[in-house]
DNA sequence: GAGTGGTCTAGACCACATC
DNA sequence: ATGTGGTCTAGACCACTCT
């Protein structure tokens, strides 16, 4: 059974996204919406709590719920995006090349970041062609606990859907931080770098629901196909 | 009357920064909390979610919530910060160059990002120092209709605590868009920035919480002391 | 089975905007 | 005065974890 707020937010998205409502215009109030769908107010609320994080709408006290302007602001809000998504989305001719897998050393301080007594931790290394040019780095960590299995073929493809469909796991929060350094030897032998002296790395750490650390990444992109977007709202 | 579920996210807080809790231990139950702070179990969620969006506990069902590593995870987490709240955190040295501050032309394409029909448009060049070395250049626009008046003053300090505290504004939600661009001009002309062929560039849209497009800035960074740190959490 | 968090309800009262 | 969103309640039932 599907969650009662979350089929109303769906339905609402997709009358937000099919312009049902102009661009500043008010959805109908939550009382409104509660007899629509039959439902709570506090249920209604959830819903629209839902459309305000992520963009489609601002509510305002005493007057309501105000559409946004969805081609400003609706885009995959939060961090955990995978490259091939991205590519996918801007529809850009993409290719990935394995450079390496296999096992991190024991010495290595990657180690005690990942807090763990047993199990390995899989390294890979892999290069994202765009239109033809070495444009990205991506280094990935994993603990063998979690990802027991990891072949060239499942690392071609999107690790992420391996993990959510064949392992059964789902991400529940990420850190990420992004600096801009100067490029390492391995950059510029694996890269298409051109002039550029630096080089944009974006670190993360992904966590899974239960909030154990799951994997490393550090993605290194040459910093004229870099772009990051990010909507905040005020915390209520 | 401060609200009730800010006031329990408020003690919670003090008390996980100060170790009451061990990280990865459980915070007492929802109904615990409840019968604790005399109150209804919705109410003691709402304060939970708050805890869970800026990081500080995992909630994992039929277990309870987990608190997180706060030395890893506790830092101002939305985008809405100013460069003087930052560097009062760092403790850096600092100082802000005032350039320049006047209208902004009428023919320029930035008026047709604000909607407005009538009002004029203000814009502020500032150059930001740490520790002696010119790093930051920011260039903001503000409609008229909502900064009335602009002093030298008040962009030598912190322009949004001036539109709290005096204009009673309040921020609603802002975009962002962080890309590496090639420098101008002006920015070698402005800044220190010694070899560096490519150079930070943060545009940020700020609006109101009655949803109104109230600043757009552009901040420019020298790439070696630039950082963003970003907390995602899946939605539901 | 007992305890946890997740969803949902029906109703109350408050704060704010509008007329 | 009316309508809007914001807070709070007391209770119900469900989904999940652990023993």
């Amino acid at each position: 059974m599907q969650k009662k707020y979350v089929t109303i937010y769906d339905e609402l998205v997709t009358k937000i996204k099919h312009g049902e409502w102009a661009a500043f215009s008010m959805l109908p109030s939550e009382n409104e919406l509660a007899l629509l769908y039959n439902t709570s107010r506090e249920t209604v609320r959830k819903a629209l709590n839902l459309l305000s994080q992520n963009g489609y709408i601002q509510k305002i006290q005493g007057k309501g719920s105000m559409i946004l302007d969805v081609n400003k602001f609706s885009f995959p809000v939060s961090g955990i995006v995978s490259f091939k998504e991205l590519a996918t989305n801007l529809k850009l001719d993409t290719r990935t090349k394995v450079i390496d897998i296999g096992y991190v050393d024991k010495e290595q301080p990657i180690y005690s970041k990942f807090q763990i007594d047993s199990g390995r931790i899989w390294h890979v290394t892999r290069v994202r062609e765009i239109t033809g040019e070495r444009i990205i780095v991506d280094k990935d960590y994993f603990a063998e606990e979690f990802v027991p299995l990891l072949s060239k073929e499942i690392c071609q493809g999107s690790v992420y859907e391996h993990l959510e469909q064949d392992l059964g796991l789902t991400i529940g929060f990420a850190q990420k931080e992004i600096t801009v350094e100067e490029p390492t030897e391995e950059d510029k032998a694996l890269l298409d770098l051109q002039d550029y002296n630096t080089i944009v790395v974006i670190k993360s750490l992904v966590y899974l629901d239960d909030a154990s650390l799951f994997q490393i990444t550090e993605s290194r992109h040459r910093p004229d196909k870099f772009r990051f977007v990010d909507f905040a709202r005020r915390m209520k």
